[in-house]
DNA sequence: CGGTTTTGACCCGCGC
DNA sequence: GCGCGGGTCAAAACCG
């Protein structure tokens, strides 16, 4: 929940027509987020609300910061004060609350190790895909108005699925960084409400930089949005 | 020809 | 237990 305080902060820096992507996070939002937002210098009537727009019962998504565990225990009781930039709550949301049990979890029973040589190659199979379900990275989301769906964000993705869900008109796409051994994955869909919304949900966290062209084309894409903007 | 996209099938979690 | 819906796989198609 937002607290008033946050609101009246989130309502004045609406008003100045800017909302500052805290620069001084020590830790950072997953995947290299905020870059990307840093990169499309997104205003705020573009960056309408963050939330998670999923199957989960979400109601209110964070711009949450995952740098490791310990920070994201510390959250819970954070009410995002980034140097006067208190423009993003920082909550934990039933869905990350999920993941992160998850994730300690996982890491819990990293020592187990199974031995799968007996098994067939479908139970093989079954099991590497539950073991890569049982991880649910954290997320991070937000939503831009946009022509184009899928954001230069610095990253080369590959879509590996598309989808319809209930209640939308617009298919949400599923893509993964192409990346070796880089597991952060992406998701892009439309805003049912308002179509010319695109909703960025990015799970996990990269392991390695953007690369150098993607960069450069970055750096013009987001000329081309100030621009535009 | 290698990388990417498309798309139907499949799996899993969840609610009833 | 069953059905529904979201997420993922993987073969085929596509493309530069």
């Amino acid at each position: 929940m937002l607290n008033q305080g946050m609101f009246e902060e989130q309502e004045m820096a609406s008003q100045m027509g800017f909302v500052p992507f805290p620069q001084n996070l020590s830790f950072l939002p997953p995947l290299g987020c905020h870059q990307s937002l840093k990169a499309f210098n997104i205003p705020p009537s573009l960056v309408a609300d963050h939330h998670l727009p999923s199957t989960t019962n979400l109601t209110h998504e964070t711009l949450l910061s995952s740098a490791n565990l310990k920070q994201r225990e510390d959250q819970d009781h954070i009410t995002s004060d980034f140097g006067g930039a208190q423009l993003l709550s920082l909550q934990r949301s039933s869905a990350n609350l999920w993941a992160w049990g998850e994730v300690n979890e996982c890491l819990g029973n990293n020592k187990r190790i199974v031995n799968d040589h007996h098994l067939g190659v479908a139970t093989m199979k079954m099991k590497k895909m539950k073991a890569r379900r049982k991880v649910r990275e954290p997320r991070f989301c937000f939503k831009t108005m946009s022509e184009v769906d899928v954001l230069d964000d610095g990253y080369k993705w590959r879509k590996y699925g598309q989808k319809v869900v209930k209640n939308t008109q617009h298919p949400r796409s599923y893509y993964r960084c192409t990346q070796d051994n880089c597991r952060v994955k992406k998701r892009v869909e439309r805003l049912a409400e308002d179509p010319r919304m695109v909703i960025t949900t990015y799970e996990g966290r990269h392991g390695h930089s953007p690369s150098q062209d993607d960069q450069e084309d970055s750096q013009a894409q987001s000329q081309l949005n100030n621009f535009l903007w």
